[in-house]
DNA sequence: GCGACGATGGGCT
DNA sequence: GCCCATCGTCGCA
C-alpha cells in the first residue's frame, strides 16, 4: 500500500473526529486514466441512527448499507434529482457513520476539471458536494468503493494537515426540518474558509 | 450581492 | 405523496 493513503484505520473512530482530520488531505480520482485532485476544505459528519440528519435515521435499507459496512468505503449517493454526494463511512463495521466531502482546492488535473465545470470560475469548481462529484466524475459507480485502495479509481491520501488555526465548526447545512440538538450539532468544518 | 424558486428522480411512510 | 446532506438562474438592488 502506498504510505501516503490513508488507512482503514483513520477512519475507524468517532466520525466528527474523521471529518476534522480528512481537512487538508488529498481526495484522488483516477477518471480514464487520468488523476484528478484536491484538498478537502469542508466535511461534515453524520453519527448513527439517533441523528436524525443522518440517511441512517430510517435504519438499515439498501440504500445504507454501505454506511453499516467497514470503515474507509465511499457511500455515494443520489438526491435532488440531479446530484451525486460523496461520503466516507466511519466507525467501526455495524455503526452507521459517514463524513460527507462538501468542498475541494483543486489541485491535479486542473483542465480536465476545468472543462467539467465549463463556464465558471475556478472558485466554483469544488465549491459544493454536488460540484465536487460533478468535477471529478464520481457517480454511484463507485458508490461502496474501498477508499484505501491506491490503485482504485478513488482514494484519499495523507496531504497538509490543518492547523487548528485554520478550522472553523459551524452547525451542518441544508438539513433544516431536523429536529434539535441534531440541527445545531457543530458538525461542520471548514479549512481557511474566506 | 442576495433571496426565491424550479429542475428532477429515488427513497421511504 | 412527500421529502430531500443541491445547484444554477432569475429578478431585484
Amino acid at each position: 500500500m502506498s504510505p501516503r493513503v490513508l488507512p482503514a484505520s483513520f477512519y475507524d473512530r468517532d466520525v466528527v473526529q474523521v471529518a476534522r482530520g480528512l481537512l487538508g488531505m488529498r481526495l484522488v480520482r483516477i477518471l480514464e486514466g487520468q488523476r484528478l485532485a484536491g484538498i478537502i476544505v469542508e466535511t461534515e459528519a453524520y453519527r448513527g441512527e439517533d441523528d436524525l440528519a443522518c440517511h441512517a435515521r430510517a435504519g438499515k435499507t439498501a440504500r445504507t448499507a454501505v454506511m453499516y459496512g467497514p470503515p474507509g468505503r465511499a457511500y455515494i449517493y443520489f438526491t435532488y434529482g440531479m446530484h451525486w454526494l460523496l461520503n466516507c463511512v466511519s466507525q467501526p463495521e455495524g455503526y452507521p457513520a459517514a463524513v460527507l466531502v462538501r468542498a475541494l482546492l483543486p489541485l491535479e488535473g486542473l483542465e480536465v476539471i476545468s472543462a467539467r465545470r465549463a463556464g465558471r470560475s475556478k472558485a466554483q469548481w469544488c465549491n459544493g458536494p454536488g460540484k465536487v462529484c460533478q468535477a471529478l466524475g464520481v457517480t454511484g459507480a463507485l458508490n461502496g468503493g474501498d477508499l484505501c485502495d491506491p490503485r482504485g479509481e478513488l482514494f484519499i491520501e495523507l496531504y497538509q494537515p490543518v492547523p487548528e488555526s485554520a478550522v472553523q465548526t459551524s452547525p451542518r447545512v441544508g438539513i433544516d426540518r431536523v429536529p434539535e440538538p441534531w440541527l445545531s450539532m457543530p458538525w461542520r468544518f471548514v479549512a481557511y474558509s474566506h
